[in-house]
DNA sequence: CGTCCTGAGTTGGAATACAGTTGCTGTACG
DNA sequence: CGTACAGCAACTGTATTCCAACTCAGGACG
């Protein structure tokens, strides 16, 4: 998190929309430091945008529990507790099922397109031992699962416990994702046929044996430890 | 939804959150009706405030899902469809129990008090038939047991949910509401004696009777059907 | 009757202004 | 040397004004 500039406007008028994803990633992909303050004028210039979405961007990321803010204190990224992460994933492990269950039941030929083009794609470059794509694959394949469950808040939810959990949490072994886009092409198959309970089934196997190659990317801040500097 | 003021500023300056509220409020309540235009303009005289905070709580309620919005085309109440409203309860139905585990895990002593001292005032009003505060009770009750639990977001989430909820469906027989609270009593000592296994049962069960009381409030429109007039 | 166009009205955003808070800093005091 | 407090700078929260971009409804036109 050094100085001033450095994603500035490429070309065309920033949204609100687009600086809240583009906070949300810079959060994400840790350029922005659980605890790090996020000051306004400084998002501002760094977005090239004026103080008005950047406000509305933070709203939206404060009712998703990336940042929290205080009054006239302003807003800094959020910091889970270990507790609270390890509900995410229970929480995910619950709804995940119930997600693909309705999307079994209510996909359309076009979600299963995409979703075979995706296990087909996550199949190869896994056997060929092309990792770095797998994490974004991976992403696309649940974010698609999520659409076709028909429920637009249930997908939203899906798709935001999703993200919070790879910001949270990192993939330990790579050995895994062979195994993981089998299963990913036996739930699109269960999908396919409209078999909700089978897919349902699948899913929460896949997720338990998921869950269990996570850790914590950091190890949860104690509140009486010394504070490190932040520029 | 009538012209403009009722609300006003009923004395100090309302702030984002407070009108965030206050919308949210007004459309659970049913004052903006499912479709309801909500220009900004008439939001910021309606709370007595500018278009500044209105704009930051219209963020916050579409990442909430009470309302949505198109790109200049403004913000409007959403219309959960029929199929969206019975996932909603399934959602709660598998997070609750959740919740409630968590919650007799993690509850303090204070938050024992408060449930106890609902629980008492819940029983009394539903034994005289003093029908009309026993919803906000419900509301109270709930809340603090998913606050209980010990993960914001978790609690966040279910607190939501029961507002949506609430706002979508309508609570049948008022027979239930005696039956309600004796469980509510039986959670509550779940939770007291740390029982999470005995206190996770419970709120299946009380969830799973409480939904069937529940009915739609209003028929979804269908796509097709003549467009109501507005304004 | 369908299509295109136009204009009023609203939203999205920028720039500016200002009051109320926060939180740091430096200083006086124990 | 440590602490408490006053003062100050920085920032947030909101208001206000202005403008471009866009939507939508209604009328002109083919």
């Amino acid at each position: 998190m050094n100085g001033v500039d450095g994603v500035v406007n490429a070309g065309r008028r920033l949204s609100a929309q687009t600086v809240c994803s583009a906070i949300r990633d810079d959060i994400v992909n840790g350029y922005f430091a659980p605890g790090d303050r996020l000051a306004e004028e400084q998002l501002a210039k760094r977005y090239g945008v004026s103080r008005v979405p950047v406000r509305e961007a933070l709203r939206t990321l404060e009712s998703e529990g990336f940042v929290s803010t205080r009054k006239h204190a302003g807003a800094s990224v959020a910091e889970p507790s270990e507790q609270e992460a390890g509900d995410l994933l229970e929480i995910r492990a619950l709804l995940e099922p119930l997600g693909v269950a309705r999307a079994a039941e209510r996909r359309t030929e076009q979600h299963l397109r995409v979703l075979r083009g995706l296990v087909k794609l996550g199949q190869e470059r896994s056997e060929k031992g092309q990792f770095s794509d797998l994490p974004a694959l991976d992403g696309w394949f649940h974010q698609t699962l999520a659409r076709a469950s028909g429920s637009p808040s249930l997908a939203a939810l899906l798709i935001q416990l999703r993200q919070k959990i790879s910001w949270i949490y990192a993939v330990e072994s790579p050995g895994r994702w062979m195994a993981a886009w089998e299963e990913h092409g036996a739930i699109t198959d269960a999908v396919a046929r409209n078999d909700a309970e089978r897919a349902r089934r699948l899913t929460t196997a896949h997720i338990e044996r998921w869950t269990a190659a996570h850790r914590l990317r950091r190890v949860p801040r104690i509140p009486g430890a010394t504070e490190r500097e932040r520029v």
